[in-house]
DNA sequence: TTTATATAGTTGAACCTGCAACTATTATAG
DNA sequence: CTATAATAGTTGCAGGTTCAACTATATAAA
């Protein structure tokens, strides 16, 4: 393979997946919009795991959505802001924050989750679950790849 | 599948798609930066059409880098204080501004290219070309999926 | 106990991105 | 020919990201 030919090969890979996450985002932001909800990808993707928690502090979101603790903070602030969450201070260890839905949060949540479940369906139609679980499997040795330098 | 599952589902695809551009893009600017270049992956993207046609328009560069004009501006500015090109009136039409090389820009496309490589063989490395073209295809299909809305 | 070190979270700075509004130029309709 | 619409590029703004510095608490070491 000549050097220019693997150039394109390799752009085009970065690229297909930069651009894909892009559109799955953006159909996510507009799906939701439609239906008459305010909120980001990036705040649903929060919401999630204090749903299934019961509550999460600022660490374990950033573990989870694999985000930096900065990024955190300030989705965190704006879904305080929207009365969505609330911050608790954790009693055994006072520098923890740990983050609650408020009942505002929980509803949005259940109706935001068919939403989501619609951008699913649109995301994956007629790719057979086993190439998605394909695609996520040549995904995660990729990463795996680059994570030891 | 119930919706918890299916949320999670969808989630962790998106996800690691995100997770693995950033990988990606972080382990090219480190091994630009370790052969001592100073080049962002952006910049370097636009570099690459620009060397394979000799000129091109911001326009085009939008086209085929999937980039909003508003960021083809800012690189180019950005390329253009490095002196890496230079921004030419069109003849024909005077609205449009042509990008080339220059011999330092030339240079430097010539240099970067082995560090691609690199980063091309340590993210792919293990993953047998027909997965690469694999997952490239199913991406093409999520993508054609969300085109049209 | 007291000092040093590590951890959780916040803040400010620098950067990148997309959208909308704007300028300048070209193409089209009446 | 002139008025309108379309196109190329730039700029301002809002939002999101990382990095480094900072505050406060908790843990470990001397």
């Amino acid at each position: 393979m000549t050097d220019k030919k693997s150039l394109q090969f390799h752009m085009n890979l970065g690229l297909l997946i930069k651009s894909t996450h892009y559109a799955i985002t953006k159909r996510f932001v507009q799906n939701t919009h439609e239906s008459g909800f305010d909120i980001s990808l990036d705040q649903w993707m929060v919401l999630g795991p204090i749903w299934q928690r019961g509550d999460a502090s600022h660490k374990e979101l950033g573990e989870l959505c694999l985000k930096d603790k900065t990024s955190i903070t300030r989705i965190i602030n704006a879904l305080e802001k929207k009365s969505l969450v609330v911050r608790v201070q954790d009693q055994l260890d006072q520098r923890i924050k740990r983050v609650v839905l408020t009942n505002a949060g929980k509803q949005l949540f259940y109706d935001v989750l068919p939403v989501m479940e619609k951008t699913r369906k649109e995301v994956n139609k007629g790719i057979p679950d086993k190439e998605i679980e394909n695609i996520k499997d040549i995904l995660s040795r990729i990463m795996y790849n680059l994570e030891n330098e």
